[in-house]
DNA sequence: GAAATGCTTGGGAGCGCTCCCAAAAAAAGT
DNA sequence: ACTTTTTTTGGGAGCGCTCCCAAGCATTTC
């Protein structure tokens, strides 16, 4: 089957080239016998518009890209983004938009890709992945190029710009609240990266359960992480000797590298110390214990930023729009509920 | 920066379009001092060609598709695949091509997909992940439409097409040897899924090294799993009363389920049984003990996909290659190295 | 010094669509 | 019946590039 032009199905359907452009795009007035005929030639050729042409004319490409700068080189050692990245191409599938993926390792690789990403004609809009500090210049580009895009978590003070992210402080604070309320008093913290707003977030969420209820804050129980599991480990290993009865990571694979670092240190869980991460992906479940956290909606986190962006796309980018979601805590083992201490 | 058009740079360098056009594609026939010049005017105003006008006159795209069929929606669970794509978008961000991501998850969103993917003009070639068995009608409509793909993963009787894979026979075979050295008797498996290649490969890797050493398989020490940490932890529970001394499981995240049942059972690793996974991804390392593995090359196995796809587009896809490539056993705790039995 | 050869350059045509405008057809109004 | 209004349809122009061909120019050859 050569491919066929539009000319070719007005051709066989009978009419000319702008009625058969206008079916396809579901435009008004065109007779309905008419467009049923076309549409029945459409159907048996399988007959598809040329993208490129299609571009070409309309100044409109049907693709989004989504773009994980450099920062997010843990990519891989965190589960969380394949996740995203899933969700996100499920709603492109749907809204037949093609998803373009930039992935980028370097700080030069970015430079490199930056300058096709802004090329009005490639790309409708653009996802970035954020909430670390040195987004900002990426995100700040785009706004100069004035290419539609949404923010996939808070970015550093930049409100000119949409974003979707999930209430971090909120899950958080839920989650440190049923610590105490479990009667824990010398509850720990690895928290994410400085330059990270969710792990920033997180600990804001965490200091205030923590004052919220009396407790006074201990900066050895503060311990900075870098979501992953090395970090975990090594962040427990110091906060030990503090002597925690509790511990809430910021992510789930930090809540498993400290595990294992407690369980080194002959400790049970969650009868001596307990844990709560914070993601719920798949491998909550796969230690020794099961793993209390906070569960983000990832998937129809990814699906709300495509909604979002295309959104953006139709009916432009002013004003920015902020969703948050909410999270949902999960309890399971770790955190010792069911266990009378 | 109003966007500007390649007659725009030819004007401003006193050339024509065509001369432009030249500098753009590293055509010869240009004078040096023109093209010098042209070039110059070209990075002072930071001109791009619009790639939809370039794709339809050139009837090349320059972007390639990354296609998981809906039966890999284990995407997640597997921790493998996000590897394997930051190391094929690493690769096309190299070369300068984009890549359009499909995550399909349903056989519905396959079909749908599907029609855009075969229409000449969007894509230039196809990455194909497969190894299952029902990935075969994906690749054969490709093969039918002569889009060039290259496929991940050996796929299923079907040679006429290009793939890259590891060698998982011998990395399985290597493993198993590795045990029967350390002196186990009873190794047992956990397989991957019959559907798989992958699996099947690893399998038979495994009773090699058994009949090569001469020890006898015993189908009760053979259990089949599907890549994901439950699957793991069934398949071992099921397997314990046949009292294996040692297992090798297909895949690391099966390994990690393996291992959490024969921990429930009181067992200690490696000292009353041993494990060996298969990957060599992060996660390898933060159960309890630090598993031995066989390790693939995930990134540079993406990055060859990309390469003779690549290749394909330019010199034509006959006749198709195939690509091997070889493991490495990582030997750590798992598997009672350094320990007397 | 004229003819032949090789490089370099410009411009027309065209890739396959969308968009606009004007013509044709149908519907409505008098 | 004829005019006016509305709906439907066709075709030209153009999106921004590449490719081809012919013209222009420099260089070589006899």
């Amino acid at each position: 089957m050569p491919d066929l032009t539009l000319e070719d199905v007005a051709k066989q359907a009978g009419v000319s080239r702008s009625t058969v452009s206008r079916v396809l795009n579901d435009q008004p007035n065109v007779r309905k016998d008419v467009r049923n005929r076309v549409q029945a030639v459409i159907e048996t050729t399988g007959f598809r518009p040329h993208p490129a042409a299609r571009a070409l004319a309309s100044q409109h490409s049907w693709t989004i890209g989504l773009v994980y700068p450099h920062s997010v080189s843990y990519f891989f050692t965190d589960p969380y983004y394949p996740h995203l990245t899933k969700g996100i191409a499920q709603a492109c599938n749907q809204s037949s938009y093609t998803l373009a993926l930039f992935l980028v390792d370097t700080k030069e690789g970015e430079e490199k890709i930056f300058t096709s990403i802004t090329r009005k004609g490639l790309l409708d809009g653009v996802l970035v992945q954020s909430g670390h500090h040195g987004d900002q210049e990426v995100i700040g580009k785009l706004i100069d190029a004035k290419i539609p895009q949404v923010v996939i978590g808070r970015p550093f003070r930049q409100d000119n710009v949409s974003y979707v992210d999930i209430d971090n402080i909120n899950g958080a604070f839920n989650a440190v609240t049923h610590l105490i309320r479990m009667g824990h008093k010398r509850i720990g913290t690895i928290t994410g990266p400085g330059q990270s707003t969710a792990g920033l977030d997180r600990k804001t969420g965490y200091l205030k359960a923590l004052s919220e209820r009396g407790l006074k804050m201990d900066t050895a129980l503060i311990l900075e992480g870098d979501f992953t599991e090395n970090g975990g480990y090594y962040a427990m290993k110091k906060m030990l000797p503090a002597k925690p009865d509790a511990v809430f990571a910021a992510s789930d694979i930090m809540a498993i590298g400290a595990m294992r670092a407690a369980r080194e240190a002959g400790l049970n869980i969650p009868t001596d110390i307990a844990f709560v991460g914070f993601d719920d992906l798949p491998l909550a479940t796969f230690s020794g214990v099961q793993l209390t956290t906070v569960r983000q909606p990832v998937a129809q986190f990814g699906a709300k930023a495509v909604e979002i962006l295309l959104d953006l796309i139709e009916n432009g980018i002013n004003p920015p729009r902020h969703i948050i979601m909410e999270t949902e805590l999960v309890i399971r083992e770790s955190c010792g509920a069911g266990i009378r201490k």
